[in-house]
DNA sequence: CCATATCTGAACCGCTGGTCCAGTTAATAT
DNA sequence: ATATTAACTGGACCAGCGGTTCAGATATGG
């Protein structure tokens, strides 16, 4: 299955063969340096390709850096849309909500400087107009869900962007990318729970 | 008082008259134009000066950047420390905490793209090493003093930034820029009630 | 009115994200 | 196999950035 009728339009083998070198080419040297010293021409020499061939493949700085995330964040996805509680569907909001932000700072930490590096693109992009990133709208969509379930009284759309904020503060971003998400983590649970109320005990 | 008694080392006339210059420039095109389309060059154009004299009298970008802020949060800052209730000392954590972050947002709201300028220098500068800004600071730890005085079980710490935070998200600082304080501040006071308790009916 | 330390600003630097397009190459039809 | 063709490639190129430099202008103290 999976098929396609037309199996024309395909990606040409030598194209993805470079779309994964530079974005392995990428996700190296993000580990190594701070983002602002991972320019898309070093990027480029990294993965062993033309500095044009990024661009063509991705857009834009931003392109290729939202790429790396979409990456990561289709496993918690998943886990959230039809994993099991309380990640997943049929816990209490409360305790829904703070698993998800919990496994949010934890992708968060596990990935380093990505975060800072998609902020960094986005501030520092010439050519784009205001793009939204599509997993940070589906993550606050769910926390919005969430937190109205739980609070019908309160602005949760608003509140949702005020939490999920909390990854591009750099004192914070500093301790996730030193593998701490513990602590954001239980300062996550104590505003939630304070929000929506404690579970049952 | 406050008469120096070496009253040397004096600022040049023609230094202090650009150096208002320069700043009421940057105010000016902030106003009307997003942070990134505000550089230092054009600054200097505005202000009817050359680059080099910028540069000389702020150091970088980023010091425009933190000199402007500084002039808006000095009337904060006194408002704090010796003002009246709640927003000064007396009232209870909750209320004075309820207080200040509506007067963040509200100066926020006035100052339009302002935070973000600050944001944008600091994500682009060049030279400058990591350097914590002073005002910030302040918020900081004010925001953690009536947290830690209103709970002292919770990680104040991390809460003060994640709150604070929400200046930087896009989603709510263009909201701000619009003119709408009032949105951010009721989450706020949701979120600090919820975190303290509701202050005593 | 002079001496001089301070201030000034245009030319300059290295580097960035992004564009361009002539030439190469993989996939398809024959 | 070979021809056809559309997609891909990559290095030269661009405007703009933040920041530095330094010879000359200028305010100020004696």
């Amino acid at each position: 299955m999976g098929n396609n009728d037309r199996m024309e339009r395909r990606e040409r083998a030598d194209a993805a063969r470079n779309r994964r070198a530079i974005l392995r080419a990428a996700e190296e040297l993000l580990r190594l340096h701070p983002p602002e010293q991972v320019s898309v021409e070093r990027v480029a020499v990294a993965a062993g390709v033309g500095k044009g061939t990024v661009f063509h493949r991705f857009g834009s700085r931003t392109g290729l850096m939202r790429e790396l995330m979409s990456e990561r964040a289709h496993e918690l996805d998943q886990a959230v849309a039809e994993g099991p509680p309380p990640l997943g569907p049929g816990a209490p909001p409360v305790e829904r909500l703070v698993a998800f932000l919990g496994a949010v700072a934890e992708l968060a930490a596990r990935n380093g400087n990505l975060v800072a590096a998609h902020e960094h693109a986005v501030a520092t992009s010439r050519s784009e107009p205001r793009e939204a990133n599509p997993i940070y709208v589906g993550w606050h969509r769910h926390v919005t869900a969430l937190i109205t379930e739980g609070r019908p009284d309160v602005d949760a759309d608003e509140i949702a962007h005020l939490l999920l904020g909390s990854l591009h503060m750099e004192p914070i971003a500093s301790r996730l990318r030193a593998g701490d998400s513990a602590r954001l983590a239980r300062s996550f649970a104590a505003l939630a729970e304070g929000l929506l109320g404690r579970p049952a005990p």
